[in-house]
Parts: structure tokens; C-alpha cells; sequence
DNA sequence: GTTTGTGAATAGTTTCACAGCA
DNA sequence: TGCTGTGAAACTATTCACAAAC
């Protein structure tokens, strides 16, 4: 089933497969199957198996999956193996965070640009990072960086992206609780961690097939 | 559409609804439209119209909706009418600005425990909040809690959970970069900050449009 | 005239079950 | 024999278009 659109469920579950199998390459495994790396994320082995088939050429029949052979299959299909760089726009309690988040070089990004507005925070330097005046935000596709990251109040976040933009940025990671508006050609993704908070309750209390009125 | 099973994909967009419902109200706005809504939040109107019809009884054809029916309205499916008190383990860096996050109130919540396994920090307090020692973790659910949020490292994430399960928690907001097994009637979320920024490259590349959330 | 609510059509995703290769 | 790869079936969600309600 080669040559087909790929779905985005499939796209959302590549970085999953890809973090289980750093995990099993970091643990001295050199192949695996679909039904081990399967339990290991909790998922269903055909799930793995159908999302690898709309690529083709993944795994051998009888054997399983070489590991590193997948892990650059992915990091490929995601374009994650040149590593990419990322500016980081609001430096507060959630920003100062995510500047000394490891997770990111998991995949291969590195925030090699913060900008904040306060002048006390201003010139000095975070997680080895140098905090510049958002004022001076100038080109940053000049600088290699094409992802930017938004941690700033809700009010100033739509006014942070189109500075972004102007940037030169096509990708952004927006940690604001609000829709932001962007450019055809530019991809926002959201992580609202209240609302996501938000939806427990509803499952946690009656469970999820009851009916309403 | 009554009486009808209501998709996991309705129940995700509910807080999006919501958020934009209170972000309306806030500004002074008595009652809205499917459209307006829509607009503010980056989707379209009949989906947000197709939503409510799973419930029922949220509009006025011609008029359109009470904002303040429709968050109580809201806030009552989620149950996030009564409030919920929730426990944090892990008091680092993202532990530190989850507990500082105005965001949390927006829906009601409130973190009312904090742990650590780090002796420097048992006994003091950050954001209001008393560090207590993780080992001491006793019943959680006598103290009126019953949500967990998991921000420790990934090696520990696991037994975290099941020390909180084990405490009365019935829904866990996880932030550690880990599939989590739980016992039935306990609900996970993940929110893997690192895998999301994944996606962005393998969009960026492709060109494609917007994601709201 | 305006806006909701919703059946029906379309599109997309999950799940099965098994052919085919090592 | 063991495990992948994938058509086809089953299921779920999105989108349309319009009747009904104000």
C-alpha cells in the first residue's frame, strides 16, 4: 500500500513508535517486532504494522524490525534527522522550564534562542541560553532556526506569532490557552495543559458510554 | 441526536468550546453564534453545532446560544462544575511552573498537594503549596483529592502512577515522556511536550494547513 | 431574515484475518 | 513456524444541506 496519502493519525503515532524504539536501542536490543514494541506503548501490534505499510519496506516476515534501520526510517520520514533549531519566545515559569527541558534533544531539537520582554531578565542567560530583547526579534530563518516555540500570556501570544512569522519561523509550538491565527504555509500546533486537564473528569466520573440529556 | 454514545473527538473539542465560550463572557458578551464561535476558536460552526446536538437543548434557532447556559452547561458535562483538587508529584523545573500555572483555575482546578522525593525541598513551600516527602504518600482520595499530575523523570513515572492509583487517584495527567499501564477505571493522559514539537518538521515540510486543538 | 439542529452522504480510521515471505 | 504487510470489512467522524424554530 505504498504511494498513498498518510493518514495523520499515523503521522501523530510516529513520534510514539520512535520514542519506544530509542528506548529499546538504549537498552542494548538490536531487532524487535511489532508485537513487542507494541506492549511496550500500549498500543496493538497491527496498528504498527498498518501505519509502517503505507511507507513499505519496514520489517522482514518471520523476523521482526532492525532497530536502527526503523528508528532512521522514521527520524527520516519525519525529517528529524538534520536536528532543528528553536526559538523560544516568553522566558517565565513555563519557559524557563522548557529551556532546561531535556526531552527536546530526544528528537533532535535545540532552543538556541529565547526572547522575553522584561528588562530585568534581559541579557543574562538561562539553561546556557542568552535571553534577548523580544523588541530586537529580527530574522531568525538567518540564524537556522525555523521553529519557534510560545510561552507567553494568553493576551500577547497572537501578536508573538505574527512577530514570529515575520520571522521567518514556519512551525510553532504554542503553549498559550488560545487559537492562533497563522498563515497558509505555517503549522501550529497547540498544547493547552488545562484543557487537557479538563478532560478527566468526564472520563474519571461515569465512564465513558453513559447517555445524556 | 439524543440519547446517542457522544465521540471522544466531541468531548475533546468541550474544553475548546468552553475556553472560548469563558474568553467571550469575560469580554462582556452575553450570547453568541455558532459562527462567532467558531471564528474565535479556529473551527467550523457546523461542527461546533453538530457537538451540542449530541446533548441537546444548548440553542435558540434564529437567536443562538446563552453564553452563560452554555458554560454551565458545559461545565456540567465535564463535571467541572464542583471543582477538583489534584496532587502533583515532582517538584522540579516543570513541576515548579505547573504549580505557579494560573491555568489550572480556568476549569476549576486546584493543586492542593505537591511531593518530592528531593530532601532540600520535603517541608518547604512553593506557590502556597507544602512539599511533602513521596514516600509518606498516603490516601489521597480522604483528603478530597482525585486527580494526580505526574512530573518526574521518566524512570520513575511508573511507579509514581501506581503509588498514586494505589492513594484513590482516579485520573492522572502525565507529563513524563512514557506509556503508563493502569488498572481499569483510572484515566491516563499524556502530554509529551517533546513529541508533540515532532510532528511540526514532517508538516512544515509538506506545507499544510492549520491544527486547531 | 437568521441561526439552530440533524439526517444523510462522504471521508477517514481501526480492526480483522490471512496470504506470503524468511 | 513466526512475523510482516495489506486488502477488505467494520466502525467512527466530518461535512453538507436544509427543514424547523425564532
Amino acid at each position: 500500500m505504498r504511494y498513498h496519502k498518510i493518514p495523520d493519525e499515523t503521522v501523530r503515532r510516529l513520534p510514539v513508535y520512535l520514542r519506544g524504539a530509542l528506548h529499546l536501542s538504549r537498552g542494548g536490543v538490536a531487532s524487535t517486532s511489532s508485537k513487542q514494541l507494541a506492549d511496550l506503548i500500549g498500543v496493538e501490534s497491527w496498528q504498527i504494522r498498518k501505519d509502517f505499510s503505507y511507507f513499505g519496506d519496514f520489517g522482514t516476515p518471520g523476523v521482526g524490525y532492525n532497530l536502527s534501520s526503523l528508528i532512521s526510517r522514521v527520524n527520516q520520514i519525519l525529517r528529524l534527522n538534520t536536528g532543528h533549531k528553536a526559538a523560544l519566545v516568553g522566558v517565565g515559569n513555563l519557559g524557563s522550564a522548557l529551556l532546561a527541558f531535556p526531552g527536546f534533544r530526544t528528537y533532535g531539537f535545540e532552543i538556541t534562542a529565547a526572547f522575553d520582554i522584561d528588562r530585568r531578565k534581559i541579557g543574562r542567560r538561562k539553561a546556557g541560553v542568552l535571553i534577548e530583547d523580544i523588541a530586537s526579534l529580527g530574522l531568525l530563518s538567518t540564524r537556522g532556526i525555523h521553529l519557534g516555540i510560545i510561552a507567553v500570556p494568553e493576551a500577547a501570544s497572537q501578536d508573538v506569532a505574527n512577530a514570529l512569522v515575520k520571522a521567518g519561523i514556519k512551525g510553532l509550538l504554542n503553549f498559550s490557552p488560545r487559537y492562533i491565527a497563522v498563515p497558509r504555509g505555517v503549522k501550529v500546533i497547540t498544547i493547552d495543559i488545562a484543557m487537557d486537564l479538563a478532560r478527566l473528569p468526564y472520563y474519571v466520573s461515569a465512564g465513558r458510554a453513559v447517555e445524556y440529556r
